[in-house]
DNA sequence: CATGGTGAGTTTGGTTTTCAAACTAACGGC
DNA sequence: GCCGTTAGTTTGAAAACCAAACTCACCATG
């Protein structure tokens, strides 16, 4: 449970909503965090999956493992190479990006899409990556398709994922 | 429960999170979305509790019109005045908003504040702007004192209201 | 009736962000 | 030696942002 210094001050009235949006509310921010909960960890699949540019995607992740919101881990020396995991405050994120992504889902989508959920054995629902992988990026148990209960269609459109 | 025509699409993943975010994650749009649901009407104090700078919030506030978040009410003919105010489907933003509330809560103040409620008779909870008026905005009612739970202090700094 | 104040913007001119696309660099495999 | 992959960096131009000053229509005051 690191906490950060505050040194945070924000123009208006002073509350946690503007002070987090200082955080996280530039432009891809968010959905890098949305990446890093459904499970990609590497730079390439979360520029293609957020459609970020390359250079804005490299300033949010310096700037979200600054405020603690990112941890870069080396898997490789020579070439360097890291992954990105969420910190404990980002995981905390996860209620804000399903409040987003479910206001999108009442309001922006007719009759359509959604979202797939793993019912795991244990009876959780976890949310998973709209096309979905071999197995949740949650609990991390292989996945039957038969677990797998899209909540609506999806309309066409092609996403890539690794 | 007008919804709107989707006509959103989404760079990467398609995904209503990042729909939502195209709808309202330019800077300001949410404290914008957070005045309103606070009871904060009109444009200048809008203006001085976001802080955002007046042609800013001109453009959001057409912008969240045009999308169906909020609702222009003119108030006055000569000079034109208007009041702004939440749709429904901005009203269901507010979740998004006290995600946001309670992850800076959470992970940006030590010690410290955080969030005034209105124990109102019925039982609810309404949420007050931090400087807490005359009477609750969300249900009219006027406040007592003792009503009021200081959920923790918060560290001084001017704000206005009205 | 001039002066000052309020509310809701608009205008201005300059700074900062953002962007797509091209480029670099260090490898690994064939 | 050449191709592909990964993770960026560089470039130059477009878009968004900003604070401060200004406008315009009113009202109140003296």
């Amino acid at each position: 449970m690191s906490r950060r210094p505050p040194a945070i001050t924000v123009p208006g009235r002073p509350c946690p909503a503007a002070a987090t949006l200082q955080i996280v509310g530039e432009r891809w921010s968010l959905l890098v965090v949305r990446e890093l909960l459904f499970g990609v960890h590497r730079f390439d699949p979360i520029a293609r999956n957020t459609g970020a540019p390359r250079d804005r995607l490299t300033a949010r992740l310096r700037s979200l493992e600054e405020t603690g919101i990112v941890e870069r881990r080396t898997y490789q020396q020579r070439p360097p190479r890291h992954e990105y995991h969420l910190t404990e405050a980002g995981r905390d994120l996860a209620p804000v990006v399903f409040a987003l992504f479910g206001w999108g889902d009442r309001w922006l989508f007719d009759e359509s899409p959604a979202t797939l959920h793993h019912r795991a054995a244990d009876g959780h629902e976890h949310v998973l990556p709209l096309d979905a992988p071999r197995h949740c990026p949650t609990c991390d148990e292989p996945l039957r398709p038969e677990d797998v209960v899209p909540r609506r269609n999806l309309p066409a459109q092609a996403t890539e994922q690794a």
